[in-house]
RNA sequence: GGGGGCGUAGCUCAGUUGGUUAGAGCGCCGGCCUGUCACGCCGGAGGUCGCGGGUUCGAGUCCCGUCGCUCCCGCCA
């Protein structure tokens, strides 16, 4: 285990010294110590255990000469039993030593041996080496933990929140509580809801973000606030989402994007120092959301592989393909990738498409560059592309001899979001990213608004709180909410290694640019009254601007341990359903509980 | 809501075109073993093949349904 323990235990009758730092300089020493079984290697004469706890692992040493009675004991030994043993710390010999451990100098020769609580065999070796059934992990929670992995992981978060909180504080930001019971503000994802007794028939709902509070804390008078807290949003998980996640959550108020960038970069890149992660020292780089849709055909780019996407249109001007004619005459695109030089089978080219199609491309065009005149194509649509058509093609994505070429005609969106999606597919497929390399940086200047046209009208891309800009990055007036389509917001997302591990933007500190936003994406007076009217009572008695950012700390740990999925690095994590395996919640109520609240099953 | 993968001994897995009594490694139990450290050697126990139904002379294997876990799409202001 690689995370210590700073100070020695207060003697007692369990302890007197932590078994994990033992080393040669207590040779000699009597010691107590107490843990787990980790292991036993019965020789029948000598007996060797692995002693594990929290500090880590020491060899006991039970001899049938000198300590008969402690010996005999020890033969009932087995996985996990709690003990506690008093003993001789002994430096052993050299071709004994043990270079793997850290206390692989020494041993305790043990004179007595006390059984604390006997252990059931472990329904899984708690070894670092057998990958176990998670579903098996998380109910049996209490074992889990106690694996090195899982004892390091949540060692690591503790020292992420630590730092973030250093660096806080030095900051002069306050840590302030929210509220978890609130009200539902069905706009974004669906709430949790939780019956309320005083008041048959409502709710309250636990937060998706403290967001109003801490904009309510500014106009306050806090200006400077940070909370790490639970969110919950009941929407369906993934492996770097769960339906109760926790958060950085920051505030500050008087300040420009500059300034939370900069805070944020003083927090994260201590974060990364003491977790010695390998990012750049900041300030971080800034990609426009404009050019990362175009480049890398997402919002959260991993730029540390090429593949970059291609506009192909104004090559395909007069084109009689009607794939591509009839994308371009629609208002859609044409893009590409130049995936280089692999030999792919059919089966993993139908793959790919199967991938584009998943992702809601109509379909994904092949090609690969051949060194001949008459067909310059290996690709089923060859036949309908002119030949000035497929040089001018090649020409746009740098194609040679050999390299395969991928091609999407569809609504820009949806071209942009498949060739970005078949891009890490490839990177992973072809293992391009170099390994131990790491690239942060933020994204800005994203849309304000997108168009449903289901619904016909507009909507927030961020939230509706977010400050909206001009084009040039001017704050907009209510006035220039006219013309919604042009502009973008003052918002701003970290992406570390293609993952968004942050977000945030500057708020609205105008009452009428907020009643506009408010207009325009279809919640009307009365509604935003109902629903809001907390924030615009508040806005009318002089709010400063403000602005923040809110960490994703399950995300952020779960990338500097290195795991894929961040139930590795939450004690008691909710399943992929949902559930909890552990607890089984949700469970059914007695139906005095649903009572009480004024509630029937249907 | 949709798609993919998985479910066989306590754990991790194998199991052929449907065919005798379903296997391996680890773990577990018993025995032996005084320098091991994933100890070693010998022996043993351990199975509702997720669950339900169907096809068949015969189902771990084929079909239908269902449950659980997992990855992805939708969703996640």
């Amino acid at each position: 285990m690689s995370f210590g323990v700073a100070n020695p235990p207060r003697p007692n009758r369990y302890r007197d010294a932590w078994a994990g730092q033992l080393d040669a300089s207590r040779a000699g020493d009597e010691v107590r110590v107490s843990g787990w079984v980790h292991r036993r290697r019965d020789h029948g004469g000598l007996i060797f255990i692995d002693l594990r706890e929290r500090s880590g692992i020491v060899q006991l040493v039970f001899h049938p000469e000198t300590s008969p009675k402690a010996h005999a004991a020890a033969h009932a030994l087995r996985s996990e039993d709690v003990i506690t043993v008093a003993g001789t710390v002994a430096r052993r010999s050299p071709e004994n030593v043990n270079p793997n451990l850290r206390t692989g100098e020494i041993e305790i020769a043990v004179a007595a041996l006390e059984i604390l609580a006997d252990s059931d065999t472990p329904p899984f070796p708690l070894d670092e080496d057998t990958a176990v059934n998670e579903d098996l992990r998380l109910r049996h929670r209490s074992l889990d933990l106690r694996r090195a992995p899982m004892q390091d992981a949540i060692a690591l978060r503790h020292r992420v929140v630590r730092t973030m909180r250093e660096v806080l504080d030095a900051r002069d930001f306050l840590e302030i509580e929210t509220p978890f019971l609130t009200r539902s503000t069905p706009e974004g994802a669906r709430d949790f809801l939780v019956p309320a007794r005083i008041a048959p028939g409502s709710s309250y709902a636990l937060p998706q973000s403290p967001q109003l509070f801490k904009q309510l804390l500014m106009i306050g008078g806090f200006e400077r606030y940070y909370q790490i807290v639970r969110c919950f949003r009941d929407e369906d998980s993934r492996a770097d989402r769960l339906p109760e996640f926790t958060q950085l959550d920051i505030e500050m108020a008087f300040v420009e994007e500059d300034d939370v960038l900069e805070l944020s970069e003083a927090v994260m890149g201590a974060v990364f120092g003491q977790a010695g992660f390998g990012v750049p020292v900041p300030p971080w780089p800034r990609m426009t959301h404009a050019e990362a849709m175009s480049r890398f055909g997402s919002d959260r780019p991993d730029t540390r592989f090429g593949l970059e996407l291609s506009d192909l249109g104004d090559a395909l001007a007069g084109t009689e393909f009607k794939v591509f004619a009839g994308a371009l005459s629609s208002g859609g695109v044409v893009r590409g990738i130049n995936a280089g030089a692999h030999a792919l089978a059919r089966s993993d080219l139908d793959a790919l498409t199967e991938l584009a199609k998943q992702h809601g491309a109509k379909g994904l065009v092949w090609a690969f560059v051949q060194d001949e005149a008459d067909t310059p194509w290996r690709s089923p649509v060859a036949k309908f592309l002119a030949t000035d058509e497929i040089a001018a093609l090649n020409e746009r994505l740098g194609a040679r001899t050999g390299d395969l070429l991928l091609i999407v005609a569809d609504e820009p969106a949806i071209a942009s979001r498949t060739l970005g999606a078949l891009r890490l597919e490839l990177a992973r497929r072809f293992d391009l990213v170099p390994a131990g390399t790491h690239d942060i940086r933020w994204i800005v200047r994203f849309p304000m608004f997108a168009y449903k046209p289901d619904e016909q009208r507009w909507d927030a891309e961020h939230h509706p709180f977010t400050a909206p800009s001009r084009p040039g990055g001017e704050p907009a007036t209510a006035a220039d909410l006219d013309d919604p389509a042009s502009l973008l917001s003052r918002s701003y997302d970290l992406v570390l290694d293609g993952n968004e591990i942050g977000g945030g933007s500057i708020r609205n500190h105008r009452l009428d640019v907020q009643r506009r936003v408010f207009e325009l994406i279809g919640i009307d007076e009365a509604d935003a009254e109902a629903r809001f009217g907390f924030l615009l009572d508040a806005l009318r008695y002089g709010a400063p601007p403000h602005g923040g950012i809110a960490m994703g700390l399950d995300r952020i740990v779960a990338l500097l341990a290195g795991r894929d999925n961040i139930r590795e690095v939450i004690a008691f994590p909710k399943a992929t359903s949902g559930g909890d395996p552990l607890t089984g919640a949700p469970a059914p109520v007695d139906p005095a509980q649903l009572r009480e609240l004024g509630l029937r099953l249907t």
